[in-house]
DNA sequence: CCTAACGAAATGGGATACAAATGTTAGAAT
DNA sequence: ATTCTAACATTTGTATCCCATTTCGTTAGG
């Protein structure tokens, strides 16, 4: 059992292709590629160290989730977004998290109402010290447990690719000090509806704090439309 | 501007990739390929006369859309859906439908208005007749008014996804007789409660109207199950 | 007769090189 | 200074090569 497992894990590294689309999910989430950047492929081939056919699979992929745009015959870019299509993210984002809270109360089982309890500590307790390193990842965290207990995996994956791109969006705006309580207040809302098994409670506190995580996103994008297409100019390599 | 319009059409043919995307996305929806069965890549090279390598980066997209699925060092099948994603896909386009509708009541400029029961009609002749050809470019020209008209891209995007996945469903649930003239009159209590500007007359109408195609299509794959994998058997050239 | 080990063929995974089409840019001529 | 053109950069698509893994048939041994 434990050589397999040691397989398993040897196995779920191989296809360099998986390894390539999360590293440039990553590299793209984390903001080192601005959004408008283009993406020669041979720049970015030498920097992965991958061959050309290799990341043009991985582009098409990305580009599948909106991570990249391919325009013809002028390559990839990473792939930005308007204020509009900002907006409609969060909409969508809030129709679907609602969704979430809600049939996690009615399907989650007790291991699944644990596990979500506990990543809420956790995401308290790493909220509390500002080691800012690994917020992203408890609620990455969090959001997994909400997700899994709904049981629709169709719900997760589409939730996965909204919360891409909002982490697209948040590569522009940076995120908000004074942010991390509010948030913190307003997941630990869902918990304590679901914890009563109050699943319209738990619709609307999701709601909720997407619809706040929105305004902010709104706000912040909008101040910086007003200094707009320059983005080229600042990106580029100093 | 009719120049332009035709210059559009041939801008849009541009790129042979997205030609033999989707020639092999429409392939599977029309059942010529059967859920489960692989997509040897050379075969699949010879059949549509593109390189390995193109096709390599077709597949890539077709994975992240869902309508294949890529199994390491197996290869490409044609994805397959248990009962269980099976509802769960019906259920997350119950919540995006209800949203659609919603949205399109709120937001549709009167030209929408004008599109959405322009496409209705049409789609009730056609149903009159058993011109049983174009059914389905109806109706996706009536759901194309009704997401258009919500005025947020995001969820059209994330429809045309789950669309696609319901059409892969179909591909093994054969439409059944007499479901046609029941579902155009789901349509249009949709189309009335929009024209009401009732917007949650019309979010309960499309959410009723999944769960009815829903219901449909969960009797199908039960029935279909209980002669569960054979299809690999059967789906082999002779 | 059954089973396990071995090996060959089929297939996917990946890299490299090359040709053609297209977009971009810099420079020349007016 | 503007426009035309030629050179260059980059994408698009193909052909071919090599290696790893799976699969399946065969054979040897119990």
């Amino acid at each position: 059992m434990d050589k397999q497992a040691d397989l398993h894990v040897v196995r779920s590294i191989s296809s360099l292709k998986k390894q390539v689309v999360e590293a440039l999910r990553t590299a793209i989430f984390e903001g080192r590629f601005a959004p408008g950047d283009r993406l020669i492929e041979r720049e970015v081939c030498e920097m992965l160290d991958v061959s050309r056919t290799l990341l043009r699979e991985v582009l098409s992929q990305l580009e599948a989730e909106g991570i990249v745009q391919i325009i013809p015959h002028r390559g990839p870019i990473v792939a930005v977004y308007s204020a509009d299509e900002a907006s409609a993210i969060y909409e969508l984002r809030a129709t679907l998290e609602e969704m979430a809270g809600r049939l996690f109360v009615e399907r989650a089982t007790e291991s699944e109402h644990k596990s979500l309890n506990d990543a809420y500590t956790e995401l308290r307790r790493s909220y509390k010290n500002k080691n800012n390193t690994d917020h992203l990842l408890v609620k990455t965290k969090f959001y997994a447990a909400l997700t899994a207990g709904a049981h629709n995996p169709m719900l997760v994956e589409m939730l996965r690719l909204i919360h891409g791109r909002v982490s697209m969006l948040r590569a522009t705006t940076l995120s908000q000090p004074g942010r991390l309580a509010v948030s913190a207040a307003e997941l630990g809302e869902i918990v304590r509806a679901i914890n009563k098994r109050d699943a319209e409670g738990a619709a609307r506190a999701c709601r909720l704090h997407v619809r706040s995580a929105a305004a902010i996103a709104a706000k912040l994008l909008s101040a910086q439309q007003a200094v707009p297409a320059k983005a080229k100019a600042t990106t580029g390599k100093p």
